[in-house]
DNA sequence: AATCGATTCCGGGGCGTGGG
DNA sequence: CCCACGCCCCGGAATCGATT
């Protein structure tokens, strides 16, 4: 079975979170409701139904129909998800769509934080096996949607699509529909500056080595960091030449930081996307440019 | 002023769900 | 069955902002 699951909180909150990056780096997949407790605790979907009532009766916008809803989602992740399900978690930071294989047999409640502010303590462990992006997504779902708007939700259409997706060694090209961009010259130095704080929180001792133009922005000892910068994971991510053949050579000592936020406020807090070996572990497409000049 | 591209806004479509 | 909803999201249009 294929669960599309989401580790976010509703988007029409205002400060809308989403844990996806976080789940994926700990490997495991967790939603909210954190005030029921362990689930395996709760015997029946009568049961959960009536403690989401009593809990978050006032939030339910359309009463019993969203209760329901969120039963539903409590109910089937506890015990319609098997150990060897796939799951497909979507991050709206990123863009990018993880894809993982359930790996524990039941559902555990842990309320400590993950990597950074995520504390949904319904969890289920995950070996993440995949990263897809919006075109590989598209490749199998035209249209790039698959699976309901829920929470939880099964996905049927494209399922076989999925499967055989999977099997299929990546393709060195898949095409993305989204926009270039130009580097922002501030956003670039905000990023690196986050990416500073973020990597001497982590425990690395970072020079900054962005305006001697080696091909990324910085190093500690072995490790190379080539950090960007955006506000929206609509706008892509560039790799200029030098980059890219600093990122051949150095292969697994090159790792390619992605900060997307909004507001500078939400850059400071934001953790990056990791892309360690980008030439390798990404998919690419080469864009070469042209420029005229009129003949004397 | 005009042009170009990035960013934001928002209409509406789509899939899976439980309620009735 | 049908309907209305969800921890949604695409893609075109409008807006913004930088550069000439």
């Amino acid at each position: 079975m294929i669960w599309k699951i989401f580790a976010r909180l509703p988007s029409k909150w205002n400060d809308a979170e989403d844990y996806a990056r976080e789940c994926y780096q700990a490997g495991i997949i967790a939603i909210g409701w954190n005030k029921l407790g362990d689930l395996n605790a709760t015997e029946s979907f009568a049961e959960l139904r009536g403690k989401l009532k009593e809990g978050w009766g006032g939030e339910a916008e359309s009463g019993a129909k969203t209760i329901g809803q969120w039963a539903g989602t409590l109910w089937s992740f506890r015990n319609k998800v098997k150990a060897g399900d796939y799951v497909i978690c979507p991050d709206s930071d990123s863009g990018r769509y993880y894809v993982g294989i359930i790996n524990s047999d039941s559902v555990f409640y842990d309320e400590t934080t993950l990597g950074g502010k995520c504390n949904f303590a319904h969890r289920r462990k995950v070996k993440w096996v995949r990263v897809l992006n919006l075109g590989e997504i598209q490749s199998i779902w035209p249209g790039g949607r698959f699976g309901g708007n829920q929470t939880l939700s099964e996905v049927e259409k494209g399922a076989e699509r999925f499967m055989k997706f999977l099997k299929k060694k990546r393709s060195a090209f898949v095409p993305r529909s989204r926009v270039s961009s130009h580097p922002d010259m501030e956003w670039g130095k905000e990023a690196e500056a986050r990416a500073m704080v973020w990597l001497g929180e982590r425990g690395y001792q970072p020079t900054n080595v962005a305006h001697l133009n080696v091909g990324w922005d910085i190093t500690c000892g072995n490790s190379r960091f080539e950090v960007k910068g955006r506000k929206s994971p609509r706008s892509a991510v560039r790799l200029s030449q030098n980059e890219w053949r600093a990122a051949k050579k150095f292969k697994r000592e090159y790792t390619v930081l992605i900060f997307t936020a909004p507001t500078k406020e939400a850059l400071q807090m934001t953790t990056p996307m990791q892309i360690p070996d980008p030439t390798r572990t990404e998919s690419w497409t080469p864009r070469v440019m042209y420029e005229y000049i009129l003949a004397e």
